[in-house]
RNA sequence: GGCGGUGUAGCUCAGUCGGUCAGAGCAUACGGCUCAUAUCCGUAGAGUCGCUGGUUCGAGUCCAGCCACCGCCA
C-alpha cells in the first residue's frame, strides 16, 4: 500500500483519570485516521500512556505496590475508554515497554555521541510543607506561590541537552514550514518563543529512580520530555529500520493539547534533530473545553466523565458533538443542554429522520426495493460536491467544516425530497418512471451519507451500511463515487438511528453508575436476612493464575477454625498473585459453591468496582482469621 | 511590563484583495407539506459590525488612540 499517513495522540499520563479532554484529542485523531483509511491511504494510528516520574512513584508507594503493578492496574482506564469510544488505534504504546525503553536509550546514546548532552547541575526549590518541587520560574519573589514560605534550594546533577545549539536552525524550519504547527496563532507564539533564546535542557533527575536509567549512569533516570515524546518513535521500532519505521517516520501529524505546545514543537524537533531525524510534519494543537462555561476542576467537581458521555448519550453523538461544535483548534464549551440540543437537531431530525422518511417512502412506493434506472441529476451533483468539499476540509483537519458540510447535504437531500414530493408522484400510475427515479436517487444519496459519517460516528454509519445491504468492505474511496450500486437492493425500513431525547427525560438515567438514589431503590431487608450470609475474615495463604484466563486468580484462603477454602475471585486484572498473600480479606463462606473454568469455588472474596479497577474489601486493623462480620 | 489575538443579530459565530458583506446556524414567530423520529421545507427579525478620531469618492474590512476580554512570554 502506498500513501502512507502516520497520526498520533500524545501519551496520557497514566495516573490521570480521563477527561473529556483526553477524549477529544482521540476522537480528533481518530475520525482524521478512519477517514484516510477509508481514503485507502495506509495509517498507523498511534496512542498510549507515559508511565514514569515522581508521581506514579509516590501513588504506589502510598498504595503499597510496585509502580509498574500500579500503571499496569490504572492503565486501563484508558484502554477501556477508548474501547467504548471505538478508538480504531493500530497501536497502543507504554513508556514501561521493553521497546520504548531501548528506544529513548538508543536515542539517548545518538544525541550524547554527538557531543549534545553534558553532565551539569540543576537548580530548584523545595516547599517542604508543601511537599512540591519549584522551579525558579514558580517562585514568587523567592516565596512558594501556594503557601508564601521560603522554600529551601536544591542543587541536583542532571545532564543536559544542547538544545540552544539549535536555535537557529529550529527558527529556519518554523519560517520555512507554515503548516509544521497549526494553528497559526500557536505558530506565532512559539516563533516569539524560540526568539527569546533557547537554553539547555535539563533531562535527567537524580531525586526518584521510576523512569528509564541513563545509559552508562544508573544514578540517573531519563527525565519527563525525553523519555515521553520518543514513544513516537520506539512504537514503529526505532532504532532498528524497520520496514515500519521506514514506511511512516516522519509523522504526518502528532494531534496534542495546547498545554504541551511547546515540548512538541521546540523539545521534540531539536532531539531530532540532534539525531539527525527527519521532523514530524505537522504539530496541530486544539483548544479546551470548559464545561456550563466554567474551568474544569476537581475542586468544582465539573469534570466531565467521557465514559458518563457514552453510556448517557452514546459514543457516537458523543464523538459527534465533540467535533462539530467547536472549530478545531480552539476553546469550546461543554454542556449537556448543547449536547441535547445537537443530538435532536442534527442527529435525529436531520440525519435520523432522513433515513427514516426514505428507507419508509421505498417501502411503501417501491415494495422496498431499489429501482434499477439512470441516476443521474441534481442530486448527484450536490452529492459530488460535498464529497469534495470534506475531503479538502478534513486534509486540513477542521473536522466542524467537514461536518457542516455533511449536514449541508443532509439538508438539501431533506429538500429534494419535499421538491419532487414521492408521495404525490404515487398517486399517479403514469408517473411510475419518475417516482423510481428519485427513490433510486435518494437511496444513492443515503449511501454516500453512510461513507461520510463513517469517520465520526463508525457504529451509526455501520447501522446504516447494514440497513442499506452494503456488502463488507464498502468503506472506500471508490464507494465514495456516485453510482447504482444499491441498484435492486432489497431495503427494509430503517428503524430510527437516534430516538429523539425529550425535555422531560433528559438526562437518560445511567444504568451502572452507582448513586444514593439508585441506593435507596434497593428493598430493605431485615437484620435477619442480613444474618443468613455467612461473612467472615480470611487471610489470603496461597494464590495462582488460572491458566487461561485474563480475570481468575484461584486463591486458598485461612478461615480460622472453618479451615482453608479454594475461592476463585475475578481479580487478576487488578492484583497480582504475589501481592495477595497474607492478605486480609472478607469472605462469604455459605455462597454456593460454583465451578469457573472448571475449577470450584467454595465462597466468594469480596471487592468494590472503583474508578480505576476492583478494590478488595479489607480491614482497618488486625483481625484473626475465621471471625463473624455482624 | 513585552508580543499577539479577540470584541458583528437573544446565543454561537462567517465575513478572503476596502465598494449588493450587513450574513449563517441555533432559538423565536408565521406559512406549506404529510413520506418521516410532532420530523421536513419556506418566510421573517432590523444588529450604532467595542468606543473615539483619521485615510478614502466609499471602511466590520486600512491607520491611530482608548476600553474590555483572552493567549504566550517575563
Amino acid at each position: 500500500m502506498s500513501d502512507p499517513f502516520y497520526i498520533t495522540t500524545p501519551i496520557y499520563y497514566v495516573n490521570d483519570v480521563p477527561h473529556i479532554g483526553h477524549a477529544y484529542t482521540t476522537v480528533a485523531a481518530d475520525a482524521a485516521a478512519r477517514y484516510r483509511r477509508m481514503m485507502g491511504s495506509a495509517v498507523f494510528f498511534l496512542t498510549g500512556t507515559d508511565e514514569h516520574g515522581q508521581k506514579v512513584e509516590k501513588s504506589a508507594a502510598q498504595q503499597g505496590v510496585s509502580p509498574k503493578a500500579l500503571a499496569d492496574r490504572v492503565v486501563t482506564r484508558f484502554q477501556k475508554l477508548w474501547k467504548v469510544l471505538n478508538i480504531s488505534h493500530d497501536d497502543f504504546i507504554r513508556t514501561t515497554e521493553a521497546r520504548h525503553q531501548e528506544a529513548v536509550q538508543t536515542l539517548w546514546r545518538t544525541v550524547a555521541a554527538k557531543g549534545d548532552i553534558y553532565l551539569g547541575e540543576y537548580e530548584d526549590w523545595y516547599c517542604t510543607p508543601c511537599e512540591t518541587f519549584l522551579t525558579a520560574l514558580q517562585l514568587q519573589e523567592g516565596k512558594c506561590p501556594d503557601c508564601g514560605r521560603e522554600p529551601e534550594q536544591l542543587k541536583e546533577e542532571s545532564y543536559f541537552f544542547r538544545m540552544s545549539r539549535y536555535e537557529e536552525r529550529l527558527l529556519a524550519h518554523l519560517e520555512a514550514h507554515p503548516e509544521f504547527i497549526q494553528p497559526e496563532s500557536r505558530r506565532n507564539e512559539i516563533i516569539q518563543f524560540v526568539r527569546g533564546g533557547l537554553k539547555d535542557l535539563s533531562i535527567s533527575r537524580t531525586t526518584f529512580s521510576w523512569g528509564i536509567p541513563v545509559p552508562g549512569n544508573d544514578r540517573h533516570v531519563i527525565y519527563v520530555w525525553f523519555d515521553a515524546l520518543t514513544n513516537y518513535l520506539s512504537a514503529l521500532g526505532y532504532p532498528d529500520r524497520t520496514e515500519h519505521f521506514g514506511t511512516f517516520w516522519p509523522a504526518d501529524v502528532h494531534v496534542i493539547g495546547k498545554d504541551i505546545l511547546r515540548f512538541h514543537t521546540v523539545y521534540w524537533p531539536t532531539f531530532l534533530m540532534a539525531a539527525d531525524l527527519p521532523l514530524p510534519r505537522q504539530v496541530f494543537s486544539h483548544g479546551w473545553w470548559t464545561v456550563d462555561g466554567e474551568k474544569m476542576s476537581k475542586s468544582k467537581g465539573n469534570v466531565v466523565d467521557p465514559g458518563e458521555m457514552v453510556q448517557r448519550y452514546g459514543a457516537d453523538p458523543f464523538r459527534y458533538f465533540l467535533l462539530r461544535e467547536v472549530p478545531f483548534g480552539l476553546d469550546g464549551d461543554f454542556s449537556e443542554k448543547a449536547m441535547v440540543g445537537r443530538f435532536n437537531a442534527d442527529l435525529a431530525n436531520d440525519l435520523g429522520n432522513l433515513f427514516s422518511r426514505v428507507t419508509t417512502m421505498l417501502g411503501k412506493y417501491c415494495d422496498g426495493t431499489v429501482p434499477r434506472t439512470d441516476t443521474s441529476g441534481q442530486l448527484s451533483a450536490q452529492v459530488e460536491r460535498a464529497v469534495q468539499r470534506v475531503d479538502e476540509e478534513m486534509a486540513r483537519l477542521a473536522f466542524h467544516k467537514a461536518l457542516q458540510e455533511i449536514w449541508a447535504l443532509i439538508n438539501g437531500i431533506n429538500r429534494h425530497v419535499d421538491q419532487t414530493a414521492p408521495w404525490a408522484l404515487a398517486r399517479q400510475a403514469s408517473r411510475r418512471t419518475e417516482l423510481d427515479r428519485v427513490m433510486a436517487e435518494l437511496m444513492e444519496a443515503l449511501r454516500v451519507v453512510t461513507l461520510l459519517i463513517s469517520p465520526f460516528m463508525p457504529q451509526t454509519a455501520a447501522e446504516a451500511a447494514s440497513v442499506l445491504g452494503l456488502e463488507a468492505g464498502w468503506s472506500t474511496r471508490a464507494g465514495l463515487q456516485w453510482g447504482t450500486s444499491l441498484a435492486s437492493a432489497k431495503i427494509a425500513k430503517a428503524k430510527p438511528l437516534f430516538p429523539r431525547i425529550e425535555a422531560d427525560e433528559r438526562p437518560r438515567p445511567a444504568p451502572k453508575q452507582p448513586n444514593a438514589a439508585g441506593a435507596k431503590q434497593v428493598a430493605q431487608i431485615n437484620l435477619q436476612e442480613f444474618q443468613r450470609l455467612d461473612l467472615r475474615t480470611g487471610v489470603i495463604r496461597e494464590a495462582e493464575a488460572v491458566a487461561k484466563s485474563e480475570r481468575l486468580l484461584k486463591l486458598r484462603v485461612d478461615l480460622g477454625e472453618a479451615g482453608r477454602r479454594q475461592v476463585v475471585a475475578g481479580i487478576a486484572a487488578v492484583y497480582r498473585p504475589s501481592d495477595l498473600i497474607g492478605k486480609s480479606v472478607v469472605v462469604l463462606c455459605n455462597l454456593k459453591p460454583a465451578k469457573l473454568m472448571g475449577i470450584e469455588s467454595q465462597g466468594m472474596v469480596l471487592a468494590v468496582e472503583g474508578d480505576d479497577g476492583l478494590s478488595l474489601l479489607g480491614l482497618d486493623r488486625p483481625v484473626p482469621p475465621g471471625r463473624k462480620i455482624h
